[in-house]
DNA sequence: TTTGGAATGCGAATCAATTGCATGTGCACA
DNA sequence: TGTGCACATGCAATTGATTCGCATTCCAAA
């Protein structure tokens, strides 16, 4: 019996590229685009392309390694590791800063919208843009001379 | 004293490409992305350019006469008139068929995140993916044959 | 009616993401 | 411990959505 160590267990054939754009998704923690996880990953492998990355991305989500979201206004997406508890994002304006949150109010708007609507949600999608702790208490100045 | 229509109130200057677009939008009533607005628009008026279309909408935005949303994987916008009582949108993975909701429990949820997470929301993002009453009872075969 | 500033149309540019194709490589089986 | 081959990769070109530059046109205020 073989025994798959937990980083290459759903990656066949784990490739070295693949096993490069795991550690960096990983080490990450945070949530990064396809454009900075490519550059990222080129600091150890000069060599590795941009489509290998969007491939693999692809790869993951399809393998249920990763998530991928959309924050914002920005036009790409982001990636992160899968995790097992449910959680979502609040975005600053003004930083950008990402907070994540969790909430049992989702899963009861799920549960209310497969009764209501008799509908079987399989993804929530949920992002909240506003300004953070840090910005608000900014009073927006009416101009920012800088 | 002027008396603007409420067509035109914010629209200045209330050129014929930009009551153009509202109509479209207006009479569209469901939601309709920059192509399928250009698309409709140029059966009125066969000159408008895609570019004035963007432009508008980036108007549109900005004047609070519109709303922009991103409905599941598609990588366009989509536009609709604003409304005044919010509402969240239900896709179905397998039809496309668009379901409006509004629940109280969003509400909640940004109060409990303005209170807990120090966080003004200005925006809330929501989308449920998932599979309607129609395409969900179909219990999914395992081959289809074409 | 004139006129200045803003809007438009067009095509080119940009940005994210995907694809075609020739080459390279992991791994199942011998 | 080879060896074949399906699949992964790198590269460059392509697509699709959106934006930009610029010359021209048009609105609206005087």
């Amino acid at each position: 019996m073989r025994i798959n160590c937990m980083c290459t267990a759903n990656i066949q054939p784990a490739t070295s590229q693949r096993k490069l754009l795991l550690s960096v998704i990983r080490e990450a923690k945070g949530h990064l685009d396809a454009k900075e996880l490519y550059r990222r990953a080129s600091k150890r492998n000069a060599s590795i392309s941009l489509a290998t990355v969007y491939r693999n991305l692809r790869f993951f989500k399809e393998q249920a390694l990763i998530d991928e979201r959309h924050f914002g206004h920005t036009r790409s997406c982001c990636y992160e590791m899968k995790r097992s508890e449910e959680h979502y994002h609040l975005v600053c304006r003004d930083c950008g800063h990402v907070i994540e949150f969790e909430s049992p109010l989702i899963h009861k708007l799920v549960a209310e919208i497969r009764r209501k609507n008799n509908f079987d949600v399989t993804r929530v999608e949920l992002c909240l843009e506003g300004y953070c702790h840090d910005c608000k208490k900014e009073e927006k100045p009416l101009s920012k001379v800088t």
